[in-house]
DNA sequence: CGCTTGTCGACTGTCGACAGGTAGTATAGT
DNA sequence: ACTATACTACCTGTCGACAGTCGACAAGCG
């Protein structure tokens, strides 16, 4: 029997995934104020986990809070969606390279189960939060533990973003599935190979990909 | 009589300013345990405020906290500061790009400032703290504030890690002030006449070269 | 009728207290 | 002398409580 590691488990993470879900979700819609008595109880918690998960989520970008310390759920503006793309432009063509350089197999093998996944999915919502875990775990294959944390400033927002543009019944561009599919294929390839430079400049077309899709972007 | 509006400080931002300057003055050395009540009573509040200080020092990699939430200061490696430039390398260009691009002019002139006072810095904990300003103040001028965010987790590391070298009595280069200089004024000028792939090269170089002063970084 | 003032409810920032658990030490048994 | 056990001191995670402050709304005054 292996005997792993128990998880130690505090109200505060299972708090602060709690609300990340329910932010990515829509469940809390953009504009949502957060209230901490109001979620303490909902939760069935006291004020102090709500507080630190709190803290997190607003250096995480999921929520923000005003000059008075009010905490509501940002709304997301094309702006914001080119901000964040052009930070990932920066960031993922990185990971890659250095995801290529070291191809460690654990890795490797979470992203092939992503990658299967991706295959099986349906929704739009699945589709996304599994192309999300994908720049992950290629930033978490990379194993640079700063780029990490930088990504972890990003990680939620696109997803956060196509929440809010779905609600809005602003079309998200059709047919995404095989592309996206294919294009992470792609990489996965590249980088197992061990090509660190073509690895490097097709995560960058990948992302730029993205960036044609959304036409507003300019 | 100007009547200006108050700021609205809190404990925790303050502990927070606090034991950040404490940490990179090296007063808290590496290693070093960060007991709550020590603190707090040191600090002369309660564990609420410390608490919230320490969460946000450890997503900005000032303290680190082990599996049991003990939380320390971090003894940086070669290998962590090889990370931090890795990441700078892709942060800061980009930032460089899109400051030339705004130029907007209250940025300008807080980077003229930074250099006059660069100009003036004689130890190098001061010179540390203003290349430090220097750089981030760029990101400021680049007016994305998600890149603004993956810099505020790297901000203060390679402070840190000077402090600590400095400590080890491991000989940081010597005559680099006016390298660093003249590296910072090149910057400056090339985003002040708005030449956006110029400003970007030019900030990447200049990273290349602080690589070069660290031999050990391979 | 418009403006000021006072009141009510709610929320944040902060505090002190308690329970559970860990590390390191003293202690007992061999 | 050495191991195993009990103990002590401490620290974290969590809780409930309180004070200060803000926004909304009602009442009073011109």
């Amino acid at each position: 029997m292996p005997l792993n590691p128990v998880s130690r488990g505090t109200l505060a993470r299972d708090v602060r995934s709690q609300l990340s879900r329910a932010i990515v979700t829509g469940e809390l819609p953009a504009g949502a104020s957060l209230s901490e008595p109001a979620l303490a109880e909902k939760l069935g918690v006291s004020r102090a986990p709500i507080r630190e998960a709190l803290i997190e989520l607003e250096l995480r970008g999921m929520v923000e809070s005003d000059d008075r310390g009010r905490t509501r759920v940002p709304t997301l503006t094309r702006e914001d969606l080119r901000e964040i793309l052009e930070v990932r432009m920066a960031i993922d063509p990185l990971a890659a390279r250095q995801a290529a350089g070291r191809r460690d197999a654990v890795s490797m093998a979470a992203i092939e189960r992503n990658l299967a996944a991706t295959a099986a999915a349906v929704t739009l919502a699945e589709l996304s939060r599994l192309d999300t875990e994908f720049h992950g775990l290629i930033v978490q294959a990379g194993g640079n533990r700063r780029l990490q944390a930088c990504w972890n400033v990003l990680e939620h927002q696109v997803e956060l973003w196509i929440t809010q543009m779905q609600r809005q019944r602003e079309e998200v561009s059709p047919n995404t599935h095989e592309k996206t599919l294919a294009s992470h294929r792609e990489i996965f390839e590249t980088i197992s190979a061990g090509s660190v430079d073509e690895a490097e400049a097709i995560a960058r077309r990948h992302l730029a990909g993205w960036n044609e899709t959304m036409p507003f972007l300019r």
